[in-house]
DNA sequence: TATAAACTTGAACATCCGTTCAAGTTGTTG
DNA sequence: CAACAACTTGAACGGATGTTCAAGTTTATA
């Protein structure tokens, strides 16, 4: 290379991709914009052909770059999959803190999963993928256990049962994947009455 | 075509692939073992690789067959995937029978679960797969609520009340996809004792 | 202003892909 | 044995793919 490039190393894993804070550095930031930009195209192409439809050249054309920039940004085919689950967890996350502030945790959860459900379908199915994808290469397992960590400390906040707290995690996750295939649409008020039975 | 071959044509849909009753004829009964090898080399590759490795050549070259065969029989990949789906979900459906005739139901279907999570986690996580896949291509749905209908069948012999059945079918889902991530292994004494409970 | 980091990008490589087609073979039936 | 059905299979098609490489540009810093 004949500026001394860093191309797709990923010398600190957390920070580079998609880090927090905007950089100051204008050429990280231009960087940064294009690492949004695949990894939100990336998600699309998951909600619109499975993992299976990931290839450098479809994600690029969806983020209106060349082909070459993802594998500059992210490597493989399976670093930008990791990434790409880290980016969905961290917005699922959001939203999870954003219930447990709500005065009535329990039913802003539920309508939270349910209005995801109705409007937000692809996105899901996509996000099931990714999760599923996760038992597959141990790599990215980590990005995938804080869906599962993150789920549990909401629920733990409603009881102190341990059983409790595994079994509507289980449920809440049975349920969404059942209902994605059945083609029914979960019931808001008979979700949040389950819950508040199972505590 | 020289003789009239039929081809992938699938005009029953339900007959012709991987029939119960063995026909006697035996140039169908070649066709008949050729499928089952396709069928088991696809579900063997699912395993390894996920869907996304799923090809004629690889899927042929595993069953020790020409790379043609794979469309003569099956048509399109997605048509191959749905016999594939179809195919692991009859295997399910016998254990989850076997586990209703038992003396102790609850105790045999906890058993299996564990057991097969355990010692077949592979094939656990290709069925989730082709079982998510379902909930992408519509065309298969059918196939893949087999699973559910007969799981929901099994519950009901436990408990009269509809929404612990949902609970318990939804936890059970649940517990497996969360266990295929989080690498633990679920408990099968804890797993019957949960049922139990929600019955 | 010189040096280098960070990012950009077009070209190219070898490889694999789904599917079609035409020409076989094997087995059944009348 | 003739006619036909089911299955087999090698060749070939146009096209997509992951990744590498070398040559750029823009921006920060010493």
């Amino acid at each position: 290379m004949s500026g001394g490039a860093r191309g797709h190393v990923r010398e600190t894993g957390q920070d580079a991709a998609l880090a927090p804070e905007q950089p100051t550095d204008r050429r990280r930031a231009k960087g940064e914009r294009a690492r949004r930009a695949l990894l939100e195209a990336t998600l699309a192409i998951i909600e619109r052909e499975g993992i299976a439809g990931v290839t450098h050249r479809r994600v690029t054309r969806a983020a209106g770059l060349p082909a070459t920039s993802a594998a500059y940004h992210f490597g493989t085919i399976n670093d930008l999959l990791e990434a790409t689950l880290l980016f969905a967890d961290r917005e699922a996350a959001h939203a999870l803190a954003a219930c447990g502030r709500d005065a009535d945790p329990i039913a802003a959860f539920s309508g939270w999963l349910v209005q995801d459900f109705t409007d937000q379908r692809p996105r899901i199915i996509a996000e099931y993928e990714l999760f599923l994808y996760a038992a597959r290469v141990p790599a990215i397992r980590p990005s995938a256990r804080r869906w599962l960590s993150d789920l549990t400390a909401l629920v733990q906040t409603w009881t102190p049962d341990r059983r409790a707290t595994r079994v509507i995690c289980a449920y809440v996750d049975g349920l969404l994947l059942h209902a994605l295939v059945s083609g029914e649409t979960p019931d808001r008020h008979d979700m949040e009455a389950t819950i508040r039975a199972l505590i």
